[in-house]
DNA sequence: TTGCAATTCAAACACTTGTATGAAACTATC
DNA sequence: GATAGTTTCATACAAGTGTTTGAATTGCAA
């Protein structure tokens, strides 16, 4: 107990400059100035490096997952258990594309952290990182209630294809704006969100629910 | 001159344990030892680790790219200077897809290099890789040419969704493995490269050309 | 105030990294 | 076969890494 604050400063610190620059090229030292805290200081708290990467990991994993899985929830229980899959498709990548985009003063540190952690795959958070599969499974669930004569195999793609879209996009943002010269705008979020699940819903629609080819606005 | 054996030795053995590894892991001890080398043989034939990294990067690159736009250019050519989108679209990811899934046996090890320097961002390669937009812009043209009807921005959306999933796909093929417990076929590259052409080419045409909804094995 | 545990701190430690050095071995030319 | 240029090698170096140490300082209860 006592002074929680150097504790807090750390973490604080250190997600800070892993989310801006990774973890590889962030070393305890620059963590400790940053949060203006002694080297020691890390070790004494959290016991070593990989630790305090993992807590950090754990609790913003966690913090991440109910809020999709907040969203998810909602929307099933107003559905009378079904939800419409443009729905599910939009609390499994909405969260996180408004936390990374937007902008930038709004943007979460949280956020752009576990993108980070999605990326950079450093041995400790490696280690944890198995048990989101059983939380991608929950959304996989709600899928196959939402669109019950989908095969499985096109489910998964779809969810994958999904997560891809607001992955990359979020990764390669700079990318795109440089390509599109400005013309793709990467602040307008609820835009981006809207252009990924539109067409991840389309991936898990063609060809079954015929005619019906759900517009870009319809997923707003 | 005189032997370049212990040049492409090291140059082999680099872009193998980069390929696998990450940057982030791999000493040049560890290179050197894959290669049977001397540990100042990697400075004395490259100057640096970074020039070394620089080198692999720029070689892959430039075979990428021209193996992509010879897809490109043959399609092009064979339309009278217009292609199908799917073609563009399969000319964008189908090398990369081909490269690094499949069978571990004939996976090279050039594409998954190429997919690693993709993901870790190391200060040699952030420095050229401003030129893989150039690159880029050959395919905008390509399928403002296949689609004239489509604005700009669109077109943009597309290429950064098709790249999307073929990378991420690639990056997570043990994940959606595992989630899918075996169900989604990762060894079957054609069937990937076809369900990624397919979901762009939606992407790309939804809302417009109304009623074609190309099915997934159109893109075969 | 005194005493004791929790915390902070400067310094050092052990280790790994990429790079440099200078002697040895090799190769080809005369 | 001697010589000059290239390549290899064992070894050392300087810088940076995470971690440990033991003394100083703080905070709080008796």
């Amino acid at each position: 107990m006592a002074s929680d604050h150097t504790r807090s400063a750390i973490l604080a610190a250190a997600e800070r400059l892993y989310a801006d620059r990774g973890f590889g090229d962030v070393t305890m030292r620059d963590i400790v100035a940053e949060a203006n805290v002694n080297l020691a200081a890390v070790n004494y708290h959290f016991g070593s490096k990989d630790e305090l990467i993992a807590e950090l990991f754990v609790t913003r994993s966690i913090a991440t997952n109910r809020e999709r899985l907040h969203e998810l929830k909602a929307a099933e229980e107003q559905g009378g258990g079904r939800a419409p899959i443009e729905v599910i498709l939009r609390a499994l990548v909405g969260p996180t594309l408004r936390g990374c985009l937007g902008p930038e003063n709004q943007r979460s540190t949280a956020a752009r952290f576990m993108i980070r952690a999605s990326i950079e795959s450093v041995p400790p958070i490696r280690r944890i990182k198995n048990r989101e599969i059983d939380h991608l499974r929950k959304f996989v669930g709600a899928m196959r209630r939402s669109l019950p004569d989908r095969s499985d195999v096109d489910i998964y793609w779809g969810l994958n294809f999904a997560l891809a879209m607001a992955h990359h996009t979020i990764r390669e943002s700079e990318r795109l704006t440089k390509l599109s010269e400005g013309k793709c705008d990467l602040d307008d979020v609820e835009d981006v969100v809207a252009r990924v699940v539109s067409v991840a819903t389309m991936a898990l629609t063609a060809g079954r629910t015929e005619t019906k080819a759900p517009s870009r606005l319809a997923a707003r």
